[in-house]
DNA sequence: CCTACCGATCGGTAGG
DNA sequence: CCTACCGATCGGTAGG
Protein backbone atom coordinates (compact mmCIF):
# COMPACT_ATOMS: atom_id res chain seq x y z
CA UNK A 1 0.00 0.00 0.00
CA UNK A 2 1.58 3.27 -0.92
CA UNK A 3 -1.67 5.45 -0.24
CA UNK A 4 -0.28 6.49 2.90
CA UNK A 5 0.24 10.51 1.97
CA UNK A 6 -3.04 10.43 -0.06
CA UNK A 7 -6.31 12.00 1.10
CA UNK A 8 -9.04 9.83 2.34
CA UNK A 9 -10.81 11.15 -0.17
CA UNK A 10 -7.94 10.55 -3.29
CA UNK A 11 -7.80 7.06 -1.28
CA UNK A 12 -12.10 6.72 -1.67
CA UNK A 13 -11.64 7.86 -5.70
CA UNK A 14 -8.78 5.54 -6.04
CA UNK A 15 -10.31 2.01 -4.41
CA UNK A 16 -13.69 3.32 -6.21
CA UNK A 17 -12.16 3.83 -9.19
CA UNK A 18 -10.08 0.16 -8.94
CA UNK A 19 -13.63 -1.66 -7.56
CA UNK A 20 -15.60 -0.26 -11.10
CA UNK A 21 -13.14 -0.95 -12.92
CA UNK A 22 -12.98 -5.07 -12.28
CA UNK A 23 -16.48 -5.52 -11.08
CA UNK A 24 -18.39 -2.76 -12.63
CA UNK A 25 -20.35 0.41 -11.20
CA UNK A 26 -23.51 -1.55 -10.63
CA UNK A 27 -22.51 -4.86 -9.21
CA UNK A 28 -19.66 -2.86 -6.67
CA UNK A 29 -21.57 -2.01 -3.71
CA UNK A 30 -20.96 0.63 -0.70
CA UNK A 31 -19.96 -2.34 1.86
CA UNK A 32 -17.37 -3.46 -0.49
CA UNK A 33 -15.82 -0.12 -1.10
CA UNK A 34 -15.95 0.26 2.57
CA UNK A 35 -14.18 -2.73 3.13
CA UNK A 36 -11.67 -2.78 1.00
CA UNK A 37 -10.46 0.59 2.62
CA UNK A 38 -10.77 -0.47 5.92
CA UNK A 39 -13.89 1.51 7.39
CA UNK A 40 -17.98 1.06 7.74
CA UNK A 41 -19.99 1.74 4.16
CA UNK A 42 -21.98 4.80 6.29
CA UNK A 43 -18.60 6.53 7.05
CA UNK A 44 -17.85 6.67 3.26
CA UNK A 45 -20.59 9.65 3.41
CA UNK A 46 -18.82 11.96 5.47
CA UNK A 47 -16.68 12.51 2.96
CA UNK A 48 -18.99 12.25 -0.40
CA UNK A 49 -22.55 12.70 -1.26
CA UNK A 50 -23.40 9.48 -3.32
CA UNK A 51 -22.31 6.57 -4.76
CA UNK A 52 -22.97 8.47 -8.28
CA UNK A 53 -20.67 10.72 -7.69
CA UNK A 54 -17.85 9.14 -7.45
CA UNK A 55 -18.50 7.48 -10.49
CA UNK A 56 -19.41 11.28 -11.82
CA UNK A 57 -15.95 12.53 -10.85
CA UNK A 58 -13.98 9.72 -12.45
CA UNK A 59 -15.78 10.13 -15.68
CA UNK A 60 -15.32 14.03 -16.13
CA UNK A 61 -11.62 13.82 -15.03
CA UNK A 62 -10.58 11.78 -17.41
CA UNK A 63 -12.57 13.62 -19.83
CA UNK A 64 -10.58 16.75 -19.18
CA UNK A 65 -7.47 15.00 -19.41
CA UNK A 66 -8.13 13.59 -22.71
CA UNK A 67 -8.86 17.05 -23.79
CA UNK A 68 -5.81 18.64 -22.40
CA UNK A 69 -3.58 16.20 -23.96
CA UNK A 70 -5.89 16.63 -27.39
CA UNK A 71 -5.47 20.29 -27.56
CA UNK A 72 -1.81 20.69 -26.52
CA UNK A 73 -1.01 17.83 -29.13
CA UNK A 74 -2.93 19.41 -32.10
CA UNK A 75 -2.42 23.05 -31.21
CA UNK A 76 0.77 23.72 -33.78
CA UNK A 77 -0.14 24.99 -36.59
CA UNK A 78 3.21 24.77 -38.37
CA UNK A 79 2.52 21.30 -38.22
CA UNK A 80 0.94 19.67 -41.05
CA UNK A 81 -2.07 16.95 -40.09
CA UNK A 82 -0.58 14.12 -40.21
CA UNK A 83 1.71 14.36 -37.41
CA UNK A 84 -0.09 16.13 -35.42
CA UNK A 85 -2.62 13.42 -35.72
CA UNK A 86 0.61 10.85 -34.57
CA UNK A 87 1.00 13.45 -31.58
CA UNK A 88 -3.06 13.24 -30.71
CA UNK A 89 -3.19 9.32 -31.07
CA UNK A 90 0.55 9.34 -28.61
CA UNK A 91 -1.40 11.51 -25.86
CA UNK A 92 -4.65 9.49 -25.96
CA UNK A 93 -2.36 6.30 -25.19
CA UNK A 94 -0.40 8.31 -22.48
CA UNK A 95 -3.35 9.21 -20.72
CA UNK A 96 -4.73 5.39 -21.21
CA UNK A 97 -2.08 3.69 -20.18
CA UNK A 98 -1.10 6.31 -16.90
CA UNK A 99 -4.52 5.93 -15.40
CA UNK A 100 -5.31 2.69 -16.95
CA UNK A 101 -8.24 1.69 -14.41
CA UNK A 102 -9.51 5.37 -14.39
CA UNK A 103 -9.76 4.85 -17.96
CA UNK A 104 -11.27 2.01 -18.26
CA UNK A 105 -14.29 3.35 -16.18
CA UNK A 106 -14.74 6.23 -18.38
CA UNK A 107 -14.96 4.01 -21.07
CA UNK A 108 -17.74 1.65 -20.18
CA UNK A 109 -19.45 2.79 -17.22
CA UNK A 110 -20.63 6.09 -18.39
CA UNK A 111 -23.78 4.68 -19.09
CA UNK A 112 -24.28 4.73 -15.46
CA UNK A 113 -24.92 8.21 -15.19
CA UNK A 114 -27.95 9.99 -14.72
CA UNK A 115 -29.35 12.88 -16.68
CA UNK A 116 -28.57 15.35 -17.34
CA UNK A 117 -24.67 13.92 -16.55
CA UNK A 118 -24.71 11.21 -18.85
CA UNK A 119 -25.77 14.06 -21.51
CA UNK A 120 -23.19 16.09 -21.17
CA UNK A 121 -20.73 13.46 -20.77
CA UNK A 122 -21.86 12.04 -24.73
CA UNK A 123 -21.35 15.92 -25.63
CA UNK A 124 -17.89 15.70 -24.42
CA UNK A 125 -17.26 12.46 -25.83
CA UNK A 126 -18.34 13.46 -29.13
CA UNK A 127 -16.44 16.87 -29.05
CA UNK A 128 -12.89 15.02 -28.65
CA UNK A 129 -14.35 12.57 -31.60
CA UNK A 130 -14.64 15.26 -33.78
CA UNK A 131 -11.28 16.94 -32.82
CA UNK A 132 -9.76 13.13 -34.28
CA UNK A 133 -12.64 13.21 -37.12
CA UNK A 134 -11.29 16.85 -37.96
CA UNK A 135 -7.63 16.30 -37.95
CA UNK A 136 -7.81 13.04 -40.08
CA UNK A 137 -10.06 15.21 -42.76
CA UNK A 138 -7.41 17.88 -43.07
CA UNK A 139 -4.81 15.19 -43.59
CA UNK A 140 -7.23 13.81 -46.44
CA UNK A 141 -7.86 17.16 -48.06
CA UNK A 142 -4.14 18.04 -47.85
CA UNK A 143 -3.44 14.54 -49.49
CA UNK A 144 -1.33 13.47 -46.45
CA UNK A 145 -3.40 11.10 -45.45
CA UNK A 146 -5.75 8.28 -47.27
CA UNK A 147 -9.26 8.18 -45.53
CA UNK A 148 -12.26 8.09 -47.63
CA UNK A 149 -14.21 8.70 -45.00
CA UNK A 150 -12.65 10.67 -41.72
CA UNK A 151 -15.82 9.88 -39.32
CA UNK A 152 -15.39 6.24 -39.92
CA UNK A 153 -11.78 6.07 -40.20
CA UNK A 154 -11.31 8.36 -37.01
CA UNK A 155 -14.03 5.94 -35.15
CA UNK A 156 -11.83 2.80 -36.21
CA UNK A 157 -8.78 4.48 -34.88
CA UNK A 158 -9.92 5.49 -31.86
CA UNK A 159 -11.83 2.32 -31.16
CA UNK A 160 -7.83 0.28 -31.41
CA UNK A 161 -6.41 2.43 -28.84
CA UNK A 162 -9.61 2.38 -26.59
CA UNK A 163 -9.65 -1.41 -26.57
CA UNK A 164 -5.80 -0.69 -24.99
CA UNK A 165 -7.07 -0.99 -21.06
CA UNK A 166 -8.41 -4.12 -21.52
CA UNK A 167 -5.30 -5.92 -22.25
CA UNK A 168 -2.59 -3.37 -21.06
CA UNK A 169 -0.97 -4.22 -17.79
CA UNK A 170 1.56 -1.94 -16.35
CA UNK A 171 5.12 -3.13 -16.24
CA UNK A 172 3.90 -6.01 -19.10
CA UNK A 173 7.13 -6.21 -21.90
CA UNK A 174 5.35 -3.22 -23.71
CA UNK A 175 6.41 0.41 -22.09
CA UNK A 176 3.83 2.60 -22.62
CA UNK A 177 5.62 5.12 -25.04
CA UNK A 178 6.61 2.08 -27.04
CA UNK A 179 2.79 0.98 -27.06
CA UNK A 180 1.67 4.68 -28.20
CA UNK A 181 4.26 4.11 -31.18
CA UNK A 182 3.60 0.89 -32.07
CA UNK A 183 0.34 1.88 -32.40
CA UNK A 184 0.77 5.27 -33.95
CA UNK A 185 2.95 3.25 -36.54
CA UNK A 186 0.34 0.65 -37.16
CA UNK A 187 -2.88 2.78 -37.40
CA UNK A 188 -1.32 5.50 -40.02
CA UNK A 189 0.72 3.56 -42.43
CA UNK A 190 -3.08 2.03 -42.58
CA UNK A 191 -3.66 6.09 -43.46
CA UNK A 192 -0.65 7.59 -44.95
CA UNK A 193 -0.76 7.71 -49.11
CA UNK A 194 1.59 5.37 -50.48
CA UNK A 195 4.90 6.03 -52.94
CA UNK A 196 3.71 10.03 -52.40
CA UNK B 1 -43.21 -6.52 -32.10
CA UNK B 2 -42.35 -9.13 -34.54
CA UNK B 3 -41.60 -11.29 -32.00
CA UNK B 4 -45.04 -13.08 -32.89
CA UNK B 5 -43.32 -16.86 -33.63
CA UNK B 6 -40.60 -16.70 -31.62
CA UNK B 7 -41.33 -18.98 -28.17
CA UNK B 8 -41.65 -17.65 -25.35
CA UNK B 9 -37.95 -18.72 -23.80
CA UNK B 10 -36.61 -16.64 -27.12
CA UNK B 11 -38.55 -13.97 -26.40
CA UNK B 12 -36.83 -14.03 -22.69
CA UNK B 13 -33.63 -14.20 -24.37
CA UNK B 14 -33.97 -11.59 -27.15
CA UNK B 15 -35.04 -9.09 -24.28
CA UNK B 16 -32.84 -10.08 -21.88
CA UNK B 17 -29.83 -9.02 -24.21
CA UNK B 18 -31.20 -5.83 -25.23
CA UNK B 19 -31.38 -4.86 -21.47
CA UNK B 20 -28.44 -6.40 -20.63
CA UNK B 21 -26.59 -4.24 -23.45
CA UNK B 22 -28.63 -0.91 -22.69
CA UNK B 23 -28.21 -0.90 -19.14
CA UNK B 24 -25.43 -3.83 -17.94
CA UNK B 25 -26.10 -6.72 -16.55
CA UNK B 26 -25.80 -6.25 -12.94
CA UNK B 27 -28.07 -2.96 -13.31
CA UNK B 28 -30.80 -5.10 -15.32
CA UNK B 29 -33.67 -6.78 -12.49
CA UNK B 30 -35.85 -9.70 -13.30
CA UNK B 31 -38.29 -7.67 -12.49
CA UNK B 32 -37.54 -5.06 -15.38
CA UNK B 33 -37.15 -7.80 -17.84
CA UNK B 34 -40.41 -9.30 -16.93
CA UNK B 35 -42.04 -5.97 -17.35
CA UNK B 36 -40.52 -5.64 -20.87
CA UNK B 37 -42.78 -9.02 -21.46
CA UNK B 38 -45.50 -8.14 -20.12
CA UNK B 39 -45.43 -10.71 -17.34
CA UNK B 40 -44.77 -10.87 -13.57
CA UNK B 41 -41.06 -11.42 -12.64
CA UNK B 42 -41.67 -14.76 -11.04
CA UNK B 43 -43.00 -16.68 -14.01
CA UNK B 44 -39.94 -15.98 -15.56
CA UNK B 45 -38.97 -18.53 -13.51
CA UNK B 46 -40.65 -21.49 -15.29
CA UNK B 47 -38.35 -20.68 -18.14
CA UNK B 48 -35.02 -20.13 -16.59
CA UNK B 49 -33.45 -21.25 -13.50
CA UNK B 50 -31.42 -18.22 -13.06
CA UNK B 51 -30.98 -14.59 -14.48
CA UNK B 52 -26.92 -15.52 -15.13
CA UNK B 53 -27.85 -18.69 -16.99
CA UNK B 54 -29.29 -16.06 -19.13
CA UNK B 55 -25.89 -14.62 -19.15
CA UNK B 56 -24.51 -17.67 -20.05
CA UNK B 57 -26.29 -18.46 -22.95
CA UNK B 58 -25.66 -15.29 -24.52
CA UNK B 59 -22.03 -15.16 -24.31
CA UNK B 60 -21.33 -18.84 -25.58
CA UNK B 61 -23.65 -18.64 -28.00
CA UNK B 62 -21.64 -16.03 -29.36
CA UNK B 63 -18.66 -17.67 -28.59
CA UNK B 64 -19.77 -20.10 -31.01
CA UNK B 65 -20.55 -18.16 -33.89
CA UNK B 66 -18.05 -16.03 -33.79
CA UNK B 67 -15.64 -19.38 -34.04
CA UNK B 68 -17.26 -21.18 -36.95
CA UNK B 69 -17.23 -18.02 -38.75
CA UNK B 70 -13.27 -17.92 -38.57
CA UNK B 71 -12.94 -21.74 -39.22
CA UNK B 72 -14.63 -21.24 -42.18
CA UNK B 73 -13.12 -18.01 -43.32
CA UNK B 74 -9.82 -19.50 -42.50
CA UNK B 75 -10.11 -23.36 -43.75
CA UNK B 76 -8.72 -23.11 -47.40
CA UNK B 77 -5.13 -24.14 -47.16
CA UNK B 78 -4.93 -23.14 -50.83
CA UNK B 79 -5.36 -19.89 -50.22
CA UNK B 80 -2.36 -17.37 -48.47
CA UNK B 81 -2.78 -15.72 -45.38
CA UNK B 82 -3.60 -12.53 -46.30
CA UNK B 83 -6.91 -13.24 -47.90
CA UNK B 84 -7.63 -15.65 -45.09
CA UNK B 85 -7.35 -12.85 -42.73
CA UNK B 86 -9.60 -10.58 -44.68
CA UNK B 87 -12.13 -13.08 -44.58
CA UNK B 88 -12.04 -13.52 -40.99
CA UNK B 89 -12.08 -10.30 -40.54
CA UNK B 90 -15.06 -9.98 -42.75
CA UNK B 91 -16.81 -13.07 -40.81
CA UNK B 92 -16.03 -11.38 -37.49
CA UNK B 93 -17.48 -8.23 -38.54
CA UNK B 94 -20.79 -10.19 -39.69
CA UNK B 95 -21.31 -11.58 -36.58
CA UNK B 96 -20.52 -8.40 -34.84
CA UNK B 97 -23.78 -6.77 -37.37
CA UNK B 98 -25.62 -9.67 -37.12
CA UNK B 99 -26.30 -9.69 -33.65
CA UNK B 100 -25.22 -6.31 -32.33
CA UNK B 101 -26.78 -6.58 -29.10
CA UNK B 102 -26.08 -10.10 -28.42
CA UNK B 103 -22.10 -9.11 -29.56
CA UNK B 104 -22.35 -6.32 -26.88
CA UNK B 105 -22.95 -8.49 -24.61
CA UNK B 106 -20.35 -11.14 -25.38
CA UNK B 107 -17.99 -8.22 -25.29
CA UNK B 108 -18.84 -6.09 -22.07
CA UNK B 109 -20.76 -8.43 -19.68
CA UNK B 110 -18.89 -12.04 -19.99
CA UNK B 111 -17.23 -10.92 -16.35
CA UNK B 112 -20.43 -11.33 -14.41
CA UNK B 113 -20.26 -14.66 -15.44
CA UNK B 114 -19.36 -16.70 -12.18
CA UNK B 115 -17.38 -19.74 -11.93
CA UNK B 116 -16.21 -21.53 -13.32
CA UNK B 117 -17.85 -20.57 -16.74
CA UNK B 118 -16.34 -17.48 -16.41
CA UNK B 119 -12.63 -19.22 -16.72
CA UNK B 120 -14.08 -20.90 -19.46
CA UNK B 121 -15.24 -17.64 -21.32
CA UNK B 122 -12.05 -16.29 -21.50
CA UNK B 123 -9.55 -19.96 -22.60
CA UNK B 124 -12.87 -19.74 -25.51
CA UNK B 125 -11.75 -16.07 -26.21
CA UNK B 126 -8.25 -16.69 -26.07
CA UNK B 127 -8.28 -19.49 -28.39
CA UNK B 128 -10.31 -17.04 -30.76
CA UNK B 129 -7.31 -14.48 -30.12
CA UNK B 130 -4.75 -16.96 -31.00
CA UNK B 131 -6.18 -17.68 -34.29
CA UNK B 132 -5.96 -14.17 -35.73
CA UNK B 133 -2.28 -13.81 -34.13
CA UNK B 134 -1.44 -17.36 -35.81
CA UNK B 135 -2.86 -16.05 -39.22
CA UNK B 136 -1.05 -12.68 -39.36
CA UNK B 137 2.28 -14.67 -38.11
CA UNK B 138 1.60 -16.78 -41.03
CA UNK B 139 1.08 -13.65 -43.01
CA UNK B 140 4.25 -12.20 -41.56
CA UNK B 141 6.42 -15.18 -42.32
CA UNK B 142 5.57 -15.12 -46.28
CA UNK B 143 6.02 -11.80 -46.22
CA UNK B 144 2.45 -11.21 -47.40
CA UNK B 145 2.25 -8.92 -43.82
CA UNK B 146 3.74 -6.61 -41.96
CA UNK B 147 3.65 -7.25 -38.77
CA UNK B 148 6.51 -7.13 -36.34
CA UNK B 149 4.83 -8.21 -33.48
CA UNK B 150 2.04 -10.70 -34.97
CA UNK B 151 0.35 -10.60 -31.06
CA UNK B 152 0.10 -7.00 -30.74
CA UNK B 153 -1.27 -6.75 -34.43
CA UNK B 154 -3.63 -9.47 -34.10
CA UNK B 155 -4.78 -6.76 -30.39
CA UNK B 156 -5.18 -3.98 -32.44
CA UNK B 157 -6.78 -5.64 -35.37
CA UNK B 158 -9.73 -7.17 -32.95
CA UNK B 159 -9.78 -4.00 -31.15
CA UNK B 160 -11.05 -2.02 -33.92
CA UNK B 161 -13.74 -4.41 -34.99
CA UNK B 162 -15.15 -4.86 -31.39
CA UNK B 163 -15.26 -1.30 -31.09
CA UNK B 164 -18.24 -1.47 -33.67
CA UNK B 165 -21.54 -2.38 -31.77
CA UNK B 166 -20.57 0.84 -29.76
CA UNK B 167 -21.58 2.80 -32.59
CA UNK B 168 -23.61 0.87 -35.41
CA UNK B 169 -26.75 1.13 -35.70
CA UNK B 170 -28.59 -0.99 -38.33
CA UNK B 171 -30.28 0.84 -40.48
CA UNK B 172 -27.51 3.56 -40.86
CA UNK B 173 -25.85 4.82 -43.83
CA UNK B 174 -23.09 1.99 -43.92
CA UNK B 175 -24.36 -1.64 -44.51
CA UNK B 176 -22.75 -4.76 -42.74
CA UNK B 177 -20.52 -5.90 -46.30
CA UNK B 178 -19.81 -1.99 -46.67
CA UNK B 179 -18.20 -1.49 -43.36
CA UNK B 180 -16.40 -5.36 -43.15
CA UNK B 181 -15.46 -4.13 -46.55
CA UNK B 182 -14.46 -0.40 -45.16
CA UNK B 183 -12.85 -2.22 -41.75
CA UNK B 184 -10.50 -4.73 -43.81
CA UNK B 185 -9.36 -2.44 -46.10
CA UNK B 186 -8.38 0.41 -43.44
CA UNK B 187 -6.74 -2.17 -41.37
CA UNK B 188 -5.26 -4.19 -43.78
CA UNK B 189 -3.42 -1.55 -45.70
CA UNK B 190 -1.62 -1.12 -42.68
CA UNK B 191 -0.84 -4.39 -42.51
CA UNK B 192 0.38 -5.26 -45.97
CA UNK B 193 3.87 -4.50 -47.43
CA UNK B 194 3.91 -1.63 -49.75
CA UNK B 195 5.33 -1.89 -53.06
CA UNK B 196 6.41 -5.17 -52.74
C1' DC C 1 -15.65 7.40 11.89
C1' DC C 2 -19.08 3.88 14.16
C1' DT C 3 -23.61 1.87 15.52
C1' DA C 4 -27.97 1.20 14.39
C1' DC C 5 -31.24 1.66 11.44
C1' DC C 6 -34.60 3.26 7.31
C1' DG C 7 -37.46 2.00 3.13
C1' DA C 8 -36.71 -0.04 -1.20
C1' DT C 9 -35.43 -3.52 -4.03
C1' DC C 10 -33.05 -7.62 -5.19
C1' DG C 11 -33.05 -12.90 -7.08
C1' DG C 12 -35.69 -16.54 -6.37
C1' DT C 13 -39.52 -19.95 -4.48
C1' DA C 14 -44.08 -22.14 -2.95
C1' DG C 15 -48.44 -23.14 -3.98
C1' DG C 16 -51.96 -22.90 -6.86
C1' DC D 1 -48.44 -17.70 -15.55
C1' DC D 2 -49.97 -15.14 -11.03
C1' DT D 3 -50.09 -13.98 -6.01
C1' DA D 4 -47.75 -13.69 -2.13
C1' DC D 5 -43.90 -14.04 0.03
C1' DC D 6 -38.73 -15.33 1.68
C1' DG D 7 -34.08 -13.70 3.39
C1' DA D 8 -30.51 -10.83 1.81
C1' DT D 9 -28.70 -6.77 0.42
C1' DC D 10 -28.91 -2.25 -1.42
C1' DG D 11 -27.82 3.26 -1.00
C1' DG D 12 -28.13 6.33 2.37
C1' DT D 13 -29.17 8.79 7.14
C1' DA D 14 -29.44 10.06 12.26
C1' DG D 15 -27.25 10.64 16.24
C1' DG D 16 -23.40 10.44 18.66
Amino acid sequence: METAQLSRKDQIDQTATALFRTRGFAATSMRELAAALGMEAGSIYSHIRSKEELLHRICFRLAEEFFAGFDQASADDALPAAPRLRRAVESHVRVLTTDVAASAVFLHEWRHLSEPARTEFLALRERYEAGFRELIAEGAAAGELYAPDPAFAALTLLASLNWLPSWYRPGGSFTPPDIAHRLANQLLFGLEVRGN
